[in-house]
DNA sequence: TTGCTCCTCACGTCACGTGAGGTGGC
DNA sequence: TTGCTCCTCACGTCACGTGAGGTGGC
């Protein structure tokens, strides 16, 4: 059922703060919350944490600025529109076509940008593990000869 | 050879700028210019652009605060001083051993930050190339009965 | 009615960006 | 000497944090 929440009960449940999803709300990187009179409470529902989430999730991984944000957010929600118009039922099967291409070349820009993440994050920990290897094979060596004390 | 490097250079060669390398040096992340009278230029070597590098690395990946990722880098110079303890040579296997497992514990630290983002770009990049599988899959639907035409 | 969370300014902060005006080395 | 890059203020900006003072629903 639709619980209504309050902006507070949206910050616990996503892990940020009020100010945060004020913030949002004022660059138009949250749509305003719905059928709501200036100075009354923001009232959500849970559509609104699974947005609010995503929005977090992806400005977390990829480290892109709310400008650069909101533009991916706007790509998602021009997807949303597509969606709907295929789930009300699309006419012609060129126009499904079109819909579902489109669809892979967005998901196709997120993969290029999360996929490069992954690989430099690959690399630090290849780099990493690599030291604790070596770190580790000298201790090992520390134990093989343990009397090598000096005069 | 030690070739050696004004600022402009350092910030090209890094992918930052002047101003970032000037406000690192300011809030103590990175040393200040060795042998720099104020006002005077500022003059690096190859060691500052790996240094500055490794810090930009860090920062970018694991999308920390200045602050912690000064104590980071805090961290890594106790472990250059301990590096050069054992270059020069060590007295006891007791004190190799104990500069060998500091060495393991810190690199572990760094291990457990940069695995938990690991997973967290797994994840994601899971979920995108599920959705992207499910609509190259309606995409070949469409191809195999494309006389699907409306009366 | 008392708390609690909410509201809107509005100033503070962090991590720089961006000139303004001036000095120093090929 | 002319460019070029560098220097130090110092104010601007982005993404919020943090009160100040006030209103609204269990």
């Amino acid at each position: 059922m639709g619980s209504v929440l309050r902006i507070g009960e949206v910050a616990e449940l996503t892990g940020t703060t009020a100010r945060t999803i004020r913030y949002y709300e004022e660059i138009g990187l949250l749509p305003p919350a719905e059928g709501r009179q200036p100075g009354s409470h923001r009232l959500y529902e849970e559509g609104d944490v699974e947005r609010l989430r995503e929005v977090l999730r992806l400005k977390d991984l990829l480290g892109v600025s709310l400008e650069e944000l909101r533009e991916l957010v706007e790509a998602e929600s021009a997807r949303a529109a597509l969606r709907r118009e295929w789930r009300d039922g699309v006419e012609s099967p060129e126009r499904r076509r079109e819909i579902l291409t489109q669809g892979i070349e967005h998901i196709d820009r997120q993969l290029d940008l999360i996929r490069a993440r992954r690989d430099e994050i690959a690399r630090l920990e290849a780099e990493l593990t690599a030291r604790r290897r070596r770190l580790r094979s000298r201790l090992r060596e520390l134990d093989r000869e343990p009397t090598e004390a000096p005069a």
